[in-house]
RNA sequence: GGAGGCGUGGCCGAGUGGUUUAAGGCAACGGUUUGCUAAACCGUCGGCGUCUAAAAAACGCCACAGAGGUUCGAAUCCUCUCGCCUCCGCCA
C-alpha cells in the first residue's frame, strides 16, 4: 500500500508514478473521493459515541433519568446504522487503496514495455564451441539427468525428475548458497567491490512453510493482479507458494523490530509451485517453466534508507554467485512498464544459455530482485522502532538459485564434444566428481 | 480426530459489567544529574479522526486473538471462528 498522507497530500506525484507503470492515474481520484467519504462518516460516528459515552457515564454517577435511558437507545440505532454505512465505503476505499501499486524510484528507466529494459553490463564471455552446442533437454535426457515423460505420466506437463547428478547439483548450488551467506568475509567483499554503505550481517537459513494462508498472499500482493497463477487448495483455504519470498515477508508481520536488528536477512530454501496460467504456448518442453521447482531466495527486512544499498548488495551477490559458477550473464534493470505492483525497482540477471534457438543461444532470466520499499511492509505491517518513533521497514528479496534453471544454464555452457557436462570447478567438491558423463 | 486449558501493548503482567479514561514492571528513546559508565529522577513510547499551510499541543474515537450478540455501559457476559498449549488417538 502507498502511504495515505502522501496521497492526499500530494495525489498528482501519485498519479504520474503510477502513470510511469501504465496503471490509470484516475484509481488515485477514485481513492479520493472515498477516503473524503469514509472521514465524514468517521468523524459523524465518533461525535455519536462521544455522546453515548458521556450519557453512560452519568448512569453510573446517578445523574440520568429514566426517560434518557429511551434516548440513548435511539442514539445506539444510530451508531449502528452509521456504522454500516462507513463499513461499505470503508471496503471499497480498501480495495482502491490496495490496487494502487509502489511507486517506481526516480532512478527506474521509464518504459512502456519490456523492450525498455535496460541492460547495465554482460559479464562472462559467452562460452564458444567447436561443435554445435546442444540444448540441454537434449544432453540431460542421454546421460539420464532429467524425466520429463515419466513425470508426464505421474503428474501432467510441466513437471519433471531430477535424476542422479542433477539432484546432486541441486544439493551442491544449495551448499555454495548458504556458505556463501553465512560468510562475513563473502559479504564485505561483495560490500566493498559494490561501494556499498551496508552492513555485514549474514543471512539466516531458513525452511519455510509453502502452504500459506490468504492473509500472507495477500499481504505480499500476490493476488490482487497475478492471482491466475497461484495454486489453491480451496478444502482447507491455503495456498501453494510461488516464491519463498511469500512466505518470508510475512513472517514478520504486525511486528516491531528494534533498530539494532536491522538489517534482518534471510536466505530461504522451498519448492515454488506455479500454474502457469497464461503460457500455455511457451516454453512448453523440458524443465525451463515447470508448475514445481526448487529456489534459494534472498529476502531482507531494512532500514529505509539503505534499501537502495540492500538492493545493490542482493545484485551483488547474485553477481557473486555466478562469477563462482563461471557462467555468462546480464543485469537488466527493469523499467516502469515491467515493474510489477509492490516493486520500486527491480533487477533481472538473464544468463547465456548457448543450446537453445538451435544451438545460436540466448539470454534468460534466471535471477530476479527487488525492492519493494514500504509497499509489502504497510500491508503487513512491519515496523521498527527508530527510538522515537515507529516506522515501517523496507523488504526487499532476491533469488540466489532458482535451481531449474541454474541447472540449465550449466549443463549448456559447461557441455563437452562428446556430449558430456563439466562440473563447476566451486561444485565439485559437493558433488565428488568433475563430469557428468 | 477426541477432551481440557489459554489468548491483554515491543516484551512480561494486573484486571471477572461502571474512577481502567488498559494499572504496574521491563526494554527502547529523549532529558536532568554525573570525571566516564552505571544508578537515580523526569518525560516519551498502538491506530485513526477533528483542528493546522504543515507540525506540535489539545480534543474525540477505535484497539485486550478475530467476527457477531446482550447492555445506557463489555478486556470482563453469550455465540461462532482462528491460533497456541497439555493429554489421548493417528502418524514421517
Amino acid at each position: 500500500m502507498i502511504d495515505i498522507k502522501l496521497l492526499r497530500e500530494e495525489p498528482d506525484r501519485i498519479k504520474r508514478g503510477i502513470e510511469k507503470k501504465g496503471v490509470q492515474p484516475e484509481l488515485v481520484d477514485e481513492f479520493l473521493k472515498l477516503d473524503r467519504e469514509w472521514r465524514e462518516i468517521t468523524k459523524k460516528l465518533d461525535d455519536l459515541r462521544a455522546g453515548q459515552k458521556k450519557f453512560s457515564h452519568s448512569v453510573h454517577s446517578g445523574q440520568a433519568e429514566a426517560r434518557n435511558i429511551e434516548a440513548a437507545k435511539k442514539n445506539k440505532e444510530d451508531i449502528k446504522s452509521e456504522e454500516v454505512k462507513l463499513e461499505v465505503i470503508e471496503g471499497r476505499r480498501m480495495a482502491v487503496w490496495r490496487k494502487i501499486p509502489n511507486l517506481p524510484l526516480p532512478d527506474a528507466p521509464i518504459g512502456k514495455s519490456e523492450k525498455d529494459n535496460k541492460v547495465l553490463c554482460e559479464v562472462g564471455e559467452k562460452s564458444k564451441f567447436s561443435f554445435p552446442p546442444k540444448d540441454y533437454l537434449t544432453l540431460a535426457e542421454s546421460l539420464g539427468l532429467i524425466d520429463v515423460e515419466r513425470a508426464a505420466k505421474v503428474a501432467g506437463s510441466r513437471f519433471g525428475y531430477l535424476l542422479g547428478a542433477a539432484a546432486r547439483l541441486e544439493f551442491a548450488l544449495g551448499q555454495l548458497v548458504l556458505e556463501t551467506l553465512a560468510d562475513q568475509k563473502i559479504l564485505t567483499h561483495i560490500i566493498k567491490k559494490n561501494g556499498l554503505t551496508v552492513s555485514d550481517t549474514p543471512f539466516i537459513p531458513v525452511i519455510p512453510p509453502v502452504l500459506l494462508n490468504e492473509k500472507s498472499m495477500s499481504g505480499m500482493g500476490y493476488l490482487e493482479r497475478g492471482g491466475e497463477e497461484v495454486y489453491k487448495i480451496e478444502k482447507d483455504d491455503l495456498y501453494l507458494a510461488g516464491t519463498s519470498e511469500q512466505a518470508l515477508g510475512p513472517m514478520h508481520q504486525n511486528e516491531v523490530f528494534e533498530e539494532k536488528d536491522l538489517p534482518r536477512r534471510y536466505v530461504g530454501f522451498s519448492t515454488c509451485f506455479r500454474r502457469e496460467a497464461g503460457s500455455y504456448g511457451k516454453d512448453t518442453k523440458g524443465i525451463l517453466r515447470v508448475h514445481q521447482f526448487d529456489k534459494f531466495e534472498m529476502f531482507s527486512f531494512v532500514k529505509p534508507e539503505t534499501s537502495v544499498h540492500e538492493h545493490r548488495l542482493l545484485l551483488g551477490v547474485q553477481e557473486h554467485l555466478m562469477q563462482k559458477l563461471e557462467l555468462p550473464y546480464r543485469v537488466i534493470e527493469m523499467c516502469t512498464a515491467d515493474l510489477g505492483d509492490p516493486a520500486a525497482a527491480k533487477f533481472d540477471i538473464e544468463t547465456w544459455m548457448p543450446g537453445q534457438r538451435d544451438g545460436k543461444g540466448e539470454y534468460r532470466e534466471t535471477h530476479s530482485a527487488s525492492n519493494t520499499t514500504d509497499y509489502q511492509a504497510r500491508r503487513l505491517s512491519v515496523k521498527y522502532r527508530t527510538g522515537k518513533d515507529i516506522e515501517f521497514v523496507h523488504m526487499l528479496n532476491g533469488t540466489a538459485f532458482a535451481v531449474g534453471r541454474t541447472l540449465i544454464t550449466i549443463f549448456e555452457n559447461f557441455q563437452t564434444k562428446e556430449g558430456k557436462i563439466k562440473i563447476p570447478k566451486v561444485l565439485q567438491k559437493y558433488v565428488g566428481a568433475k563430469v557428468i558423463s
